[in-house]
DNA sequence: GTCTATATCATGATAGAC
DNA sequence: GTCTATCATGATATAGAC
């Protein structure tokens, strides 16, 4: 997955001092001498094999998670394949995406930790163009995912299925990125963050708020009209 | 608490601009030419106002959570005070944080939504200066509803009550921040954002992950040597 | 207090020798 | 494919007139 440092091929070398800084600076301050300097190349290889700095982010971002994606969908068909055609469990789907994310954010040493916590926050990046292609990137898994949930909750309304898929995203998301943010809520008491422990704890989070009780307002909508039911 | 664009006064109109800008751009997209020439002032005014962008950015950032915050505090004394040296319901105090932040959100003419959606973001920022003050400003809230949680939860150790309101307060800044990550999930059935459908969807997913089922890991520890009580 | 004008610097990108 | 040198642009910040 992650090119070696071992292998000396400058797109290589490139790409991972890339996502070593924009990391932990963002993408914006990162500057492409910071990268060339990190990668030990010269300043002009980043235009010659990329094109332009938008052009290496994409191509970053594209290398794992594509990897990620794939192997979400692949996690998700083994429960879909074991469980013969019946609705999968929650906690299986819960599982599938958000556990394959955490574990890849385990992955310290190779450079998976660094990306996700990027990962977590360009989601919420006002940048256009970033935006634009992870939208794209995610297009098909999310879709995958959102007709399992339905399918496994069928008690539930879609909206609030979307909903609650919106904030175990942001749970997630939040809870690797923000190792930093945990300070705020935190006095060194909690400085165990081992993965494990946070697969654990995040998992058993995101099922209580995944199938926590109805608020009124959907219980409301699907009892009556049930308008949810219509939409596509 | 927003100073209307009716009041002359260049400082306000500079931070008034700035919130608008940051909000939409981020904090380094975001110019000095642009926030001037958004507040229609001259560019050296922000330099003679507050001496510097960083200065800018803290300003703002203060005026307005230095208010949410004192809000967030008077709730939970309301509540405290009804109970009369009771222990809160876990409810009460996820109310009091996160429902006057969320309703905060909903006021978008007033700029806090704006406002609100910077600041989700603004948790994981890698900048360190951001990060500093805003720890500084959120210490004394954050003791306050954290010894709440823990006289509410006896039964849950202390260390998944710190982890629990860190998932509630990424859960919570994406999905204020995130509106237009929404779009991820969402395929344009959701466009009905309302702020009071958001607060009580929001409310009942928080619920629902912070009284969880224990972990494994938890609920063994806190059964045996229970060394999470010894923490200070 | 507010402006014009400008100093100083770092950025992304490119041209052209090797 | 890799280098050096350089461009145009836009950044923060300041000096000094009014």
């Amino acid at each position: 997955m992650t090119e070696t440092e071992a292998r000396n091929d400058t797109r290589a070398r490139i790409l991972d001092a890339a996502e070593l800084l924009f990391t932990a600076h963002g993408l914006e301050t990162t500057t492409l001498r910071m990268i060339t300097g990190e990668a030990r190349v010269n300043l002009a290889a980043v235009n010659y094999h990329f094109g332009s700095k938008e052009a290496l982010i994409e191509e970053m971002f594209r290398r794992r998670l594509t990897w990620l994606n794939e192997e979400r969908l692949r996690a998700l068909e083994r429960f879909e394949a074991m469980a013969q055609g019946a609705p999968l469990k929650p906690h299986q789907i819960v599982e599938a995406f958000f556990g394959v994310a955490i574990r890849m954010a385990a992955d310290v040493d190779g450079g998976g930790r660094d990306f996700m916590r990027l990962l977590g926050r360009t989601y919420t990046e006002p940048s256009d163009f970033v935006r634009g292609f992870l939208a794209e990137e995610y297009a098909a898994v999310i879709a995958r995912f959102k007709a399992a949930l339905i399918k496994a909750l069928p008690d539930v309304p879609r909206a609030e299925i979307l909903w609650r898929f919106h904030f175990m995203l942001g749970a997630m998301s939040y809870a690797i990125s923000g190792a930093d943010a945990l300070h705020i809520v935190d006095d060194g008491t909690l400085a165990d963050a081992d993965a494990e422990v946070l697969y654990t704890r995040l998992m058993s989070f995101l099922i209580g708020g995944l199938r926590a009780p109805l608020p009124e307002i959907s219980v409301r909508h699907s009892a009556k009209k049930s308008r949810y039911k219509k939409a596509a």
